[in-house]
DNA sequence: ACATAGATACCGACCGGATGGTATTTATAT
DNA sequence: ATATAAATACCATCCGGTCGGTATCTATGT
């Protein structure tokens, strides 16, 4: 039985199926608790094969930020809600596009540095700093469609689109410390419906039914 | 040099010394990676003592998570926002009061229990149901100034005063994990002050200056 | 008042398995 | 041939947990 090669690679080279595997397993577990034998075990890897590619676990775990940054990057980019005219909309859309995905497993929607954050922001800086540029990162992306939000709607607050951003992944974090307190999603994604009804009531524009009297503003779509 | 007896509790029990230790350096460490020796060390007590107090670790973190709900719910029973006559200012209060006891280090003023749901959600049930019903309990504190303000304010609303209160607690679980993020409180400080905005808004209540246009309600006091 | 006994609280050496990490060897790519 | 990638065996330490023992408290009988 050959080991996978580069030329050969059934499932990807170690160093990615660690990748994986530490997102996979740190989700589930949390860093700590996560043994390198686990981690060699779920990527299908021996010891030899993980200390070829990382340092120790540390610089796995560092390693780790850095790849979900890139890979929720990514995915987040190709996202559908990229495609509306308005940036309210698109924020709007941001959002209820990251309620949508709170589906399946705790395991597979929750926030890989938002749980390692939690263990290691005393312990091991390096990696708490990784998870931080993954969050913030994300946050950033953000703030241009606040800011244009901001001007088309004439709103002058005080309150920054940087930290308006920055709000939004507080709620998505806390909703999913509460899901899994729960066992249950709907309870993440009733944070993520007070996180829309506020955003709809800073830029004045109309909930839905049964919300507070509206202001008249366009409905949407 | 005797050592501290029923009759003569210096520092209090062992128990309740473990209890606090645990408090602490969970706080500071997360569970898993929180050793015995760490908790009888900083407790000034044996491993006998531990075990003659505790079945395994996993009993220490349910009972750790207890007296946390119990020293809480003492710590925000005594607390000054429950003396306004208004339901909406108790709630404002609550938050207000939030956001002044975020103070301090990082392991002093974040959440137990929400530190070690995200660590223990699938490998002990019995720790996250503990924190469980700490969190939930404590949202329930809310409800009833919740429900008394949407009366008081004829706020006819498509979400319940139970959500409004679990989302609160969402947003103070989310602060803190940005803030252990960045190292920094004031990133937890604005993550309320988006709470208190969102509550200003949804009953109709004036926010300070330079928010969006008021709705001509009642001001503060 | 005092002795006795049982229960409770606490101590600390010790154990066995797990864990992070190392050393050496083998296979593959260029 | 040489560098890279990965496998295997191994080690020193750590860690949760055990166990026999001691000190202190409480209850009771006389």
């Amino acid at each position: 039985m050959p080991r996978p090669t580069k030329q050969n690679p059934e499932r990807g080279d170690a160093r990615t199926r660690l990748l994986e595997a530490a997102r996979d397993v740190i989700r589930s577990q949390g860093f700590a608790a996560t043994t390198l034998d686990d981690l060699c075990k779920s990527a299908g890897v021996t010891k030899g094969a993980f200390f070829h590619h990382f340092e120790n676990k540390e610089a796995l775990g560092v390693a780790a930020a850095a790849f979900w940054a890139e890979t929720t990057s990514a995915f987040f980019a190709e996202a559908p809600y990229h495609d509306h005219d308005d940036p309210l909309d698109r924020l709007l859309g941001y959002v209820a596009f990251r309620k949508e995905i709170i589906e399946g497993d705790l395991a597979e929607f929750t926030c890989l540095v938002g749980t390692m954050t939690q263990e290691v922001y005393l312990s091991h800086p390096a990696i708490r700093d990784a998870c931080a540029a993954s969050i913030f990162g994300h946050a950033a992306t953000l703030e241009p469609d606040i800011e244009a939000a901001m001007k088309a709607h004439g709103i002058a607050a005080d309150w920054t689109p940087a930290s308006l951003a920055v709000h939004s992944q507080a709620v998505l974090q806390g909703a999913f410390i509460l899901a899994k307190a729960t066992g249950d999603r709907t309870i993440a994604r009733d944070s993520v419906d007070h996180l829309q009804r506020y955003l709809l009531l800073l830029f004045g524009r109309a909930p839905g039914r049964n919300g507070p009297r509206a202001r008249g503003g366009q409905s949407h779509g």
